[in-house]
DNA sequence: TATCTTTGTTGACATATCGCACAGGATTAC
DNA sequence: GTAATCCTGTGCGATATGTCAACAAAGATA
């Protein structure tokens, strides 16, 4: 069965694409914010940030409207229901406590990565990442990993329909580049990240794979760029992580 | 302005039903388990699930249907949009360094605790929490806390609107035990937990405050049971949960 | 002040959607 | 093998919703 168009609700999808536009810098906005951010009428987004109210999602003071906790329930059932945060959690911090550095796993979506559990040793990111936290693919371990487990075609083509700022002045921003560490990480099964992100920050990171194979996460550590190259210490912990992705193997589906 | 019925979209309503069926337990589900659940007619939910793998919060393998990792974004935009959780960090990471234990930040969201921000020391808890995580305020500490800064009538209300298990033999079920515990907490400032939420766990938490002095969040430290008596850990321990509860007073808005 | 924009709200009409009822297919019970 | 039971998909009429346009009120501009 394929999903015709009339079995599409216009309502629904007009009414999560109000929802996204909350982003973090535009907590509050009013009903005409709404409507310029998501192309909707006038109208037509009003009818939907009513509702939203209503129904308990949103808060409305006359004027602008804000989210409430209750838009978090949305999300979480779906975090929840995934087993893999409970399941690698106990890993990542004995894992953490051993190399001393902080770790994390994340999964793909779309053209970001997206948190799913962390062992946090010290504060090496300025912004605070905790699962659900989103970072581009392309410049993070994590993402390029995931990226190189993809067929090149289908992550060439996310990495297209998203913008790639040079974060740093390391970042790595011309397609041709990325698709090329890209394949260098499909050959050697890890990606190494030097300050692509933000400055003073390093990472690597290996896929984590189902009992089938198939990559369904990633696992990375994150330290401050130091005296020690990146490329040493990559050399020195890289068995402690394919160790642990070894033994979370079994463990996912 | 007030929000009258025609104004509301039923199908919007109806969609965010939907999303919310897939709890924890259910993370898979056939478009008549939507239907039971959510109480919407089998050729409403169909269309409510179809939409929402159109628009790629869902998938969909022509039988079951799971949420994917795009409903995150529906509720990180709120966390993320709150400046919460920045805030808090820090001082929560100097806290739980200080004092050894694992404390977190919450707010309240109907009878629920919603965590905004963690630092976790120790695992003592049997689930894992994280930002986003839920707990029933009637048996936590930062719950009570809360819920003792509401109208008496309000917290009542809200109480009594959803079950109180008895998650150990030592949790508060009763009504007026409960509310009795709850003024006693709203006198003292602050309030101690006892192996309600779970066997081996207990927790003491503070109000935080803006500098209004509305309440507007909780603040809490959980340790494990031990020989020491919870009420000489609570003594010992109070003066620094509040003193991060008054450093944070005039940040918080 | 007078004029021009922007904003929230309402009404009308074409269209989409709801909930019901039923058909076909799959699965189970016997 | 057949009946019974469930599930999914699909017309259909009644109703709800989206779009568009108009309008009043509040700011903004001059």
């Amino acid at each position: 069965m394929t999903i015709t168009e009339r079995d599409i609700m216009g309502g629904l999808a007009k009414g999560l694409a109000v929802i996204e536009t909350f982003a973090a810098d535009r907590p509050r906005q009013s009903i005409s914010d709404v409507a310029a951010a998501s192309g909707l009428d006038r109208a037509t987004a009003r009818r939907c940030l009513l509702t939203l109210a209503h129904q308990g999602y949103a808060e409305w003071d006359g004027k602008f409207f804000t989210l409430t906790p209750r838009v978090l329930r949305l999300g979480t059932a779906c975090l929840a229901s995934m087993p893999m945060p409970a399941i690698v959690q106990p890993a990542l911090d004995a894992l953490s406590d051993r190399i001393g550095q902080s770790t994390s796993v994340s999964i793909l979506d779309g053209a970001e990565i997206v948190y799913v559990a962390r062992a946090a040793q010290r504060k090496v990111m300025s912004i605070a990442l905790m699962p659900g936290s989103r970072l581009p693919a392309y410049c993070t371990s994590m993402g390029r990993v995931m990226l190189a487990a993809l067929p090149e075609a289908e992550a060439q083509t996310r990495l297209e329909a998203s913008p790639r700022p040079a974060r740093t002045p390391f970042t790595l921003t011309e397609m041709d580049q990325v698709m090329a560490e890209i394949a260098r990480v499909r050959a050697q099964g890890y990606s190494v990240i030097d300050q692509e992100v933000e400055m003073g920050l390093c990472s690597m990171a290996v896929p984590l794979m189902n009992a089938r194979g198939q990559v369904i996460a990633a696992l990375n550590l994150g330290r401050a760029a130091g005296p020690e190259p990146m490329a040493d210490v990559a050399t020195r912990l890289l068995p402690e992580l394919q160790a642990v992705a070894a033994q979370l193997r079994g463990l996912l589906r």
